[in-house]
DNA sequence: ATAAGGCCCTGACCGC
DNA sequence: TGCGGTCAGGGCCTTA
């Protein structure tokens, strides 16, 4: 289940081979997928759109998009040079805002670049054929087990990513911030790290790990963290965070339909990190303690007992 | 305002 | 082997 690291490691990965290159065709197959705007507007205004821009919000991918025909004489007069140079210029059409494509992959969502010989399954529900370039991919796929995933075309990326809390690996996300967030709050502290507006990008595998490293049991209520509490956990959540997008996120066992995999179809390796999740019944790495495992929010919870002693 | 529950989906898995 | 039932789970929506 693509979370904060999984979602970083597709960007880094699909950047430099979409880099430039110019979508000359869309079909929504599934058209649920497409939260906005209509499956005629997406497709008819995303045709033509060049990607140039590769970045993430929480668990949303932002895909900034040009023009490649615009009313700048000057820009118009530039030859293609099939090359990539990333270019820095505000939306240099003018009038036009530029467009961004985003995306959540939810569940089970990927968005994969693939070869034109590539045969959409039952699966595939948006599919962009790229303007051919030597050696590159042909076209970049949506494949959606759980039909769950969304997309986005917008000129007002804001507007998507509105109710977003803080990004945790940034400077936004203090200790201070989030005691402030949770003072009021009576929920479990595990329903709470699932709560984007607390903060972006954490799911339910990294609220598990980031807990059990801060040595705080889930069902404690936000509002009853001490600052010692919220400063252990704010480092827990930067900590997971980061080793997950070091180690390209985490690939857990089951089917291929389901699970994670990077863009290059390979695997990420944080999963050999996890200390809690899936691990019930489990010695605890630290104590030998079984895992433990409860629900709450309606998602598995796995902790220690011993590690995450309740106090509240 | 917050919290809790339902909903969307489908494949895996379990018991008979 | 096949069938029906249950589960997982992010975010949004509705209800209390």
């Amino acid at each position: 289940m693509p979370e904060l690291p999984e979602v970083e490691t597709y960007v880094r990965e699909l950047a430099p081979q979409l880099h430039g290159r110019r979508i000359c065709r869309a079909q929504v197959n599934w058209p649920r997928t497409i939260a906005t705007p209509s499956v005629a507007d997406f497709t008819r205004s995303i045709v033509g759109q060049t990607f140039q821009s590769f970045d993430r919000r929480g668990k949303y991918m932002l895909l900034g998009l040009t023009q490649a025909h615009t009313t700048d004489t000057v820009a118009a007069a530039e030859p293609p040079t099939g090359t990539d140079t990333p270019s820095r210029t505000d939306t240099v059409t003018g009038t036009e805002k530029a467009w961004t494509l985003i995306v959540h992959l939810r569940m089970t969502g990927k968005l994969l670049l693939v070869p034109g010989d590539f045969l959409p399954d039952k699966h595939t529900h948006v599919v962009f054929d790229l303007e051919p370039v030597p050696g590159g991919p042909d076209r970049l796929v949506f494949v959606d087990t759980r039909k769950f995933g969304r997309i986005w075309l917008t000129q007002t990326p804001e507007s998507v990513l509105a109710r977003l809390g803080p990004e945790p690996l940034s400077a936004d996300f203090s200790p201070g911030g989030l005691g402030k967030k949770l003072a009021t709050r009576h929920a479990s502290i595990k329903a709470l790290l699932l709560d984007q507006a607390i903060v972006a990008g954490v799911g339910n595998i990294y609220a598990d790990e980031a807990l059990f490293r801060a040595g705080i049991h889930p069902t404690q209520p936000g509002g009853t963290l001490t600052p010692s509490e919220l400063e252990k956990l704010h480092a827990a959540v930067c900590a997971v965070l980061s080793e997950g997008i070091a180690r390209q996120g985490s690939s857990l066992g089951g089917s291929a339909l389901q699970n994670y995999v990077r863009p290059s179809g390979s695997p990420g390796g944080f999963q050999e990190e996890h200390r809690v999740f899936r691990r019930t019944g489990q010695p605890c790495f630290v104590c030998q303690t079984p895992v433990a495992r409860i629900t709450l929010a309606q998602r598995s919870t796995h902790y220690c007992p011993a590690c995450q002693p309740r106090h509240d």
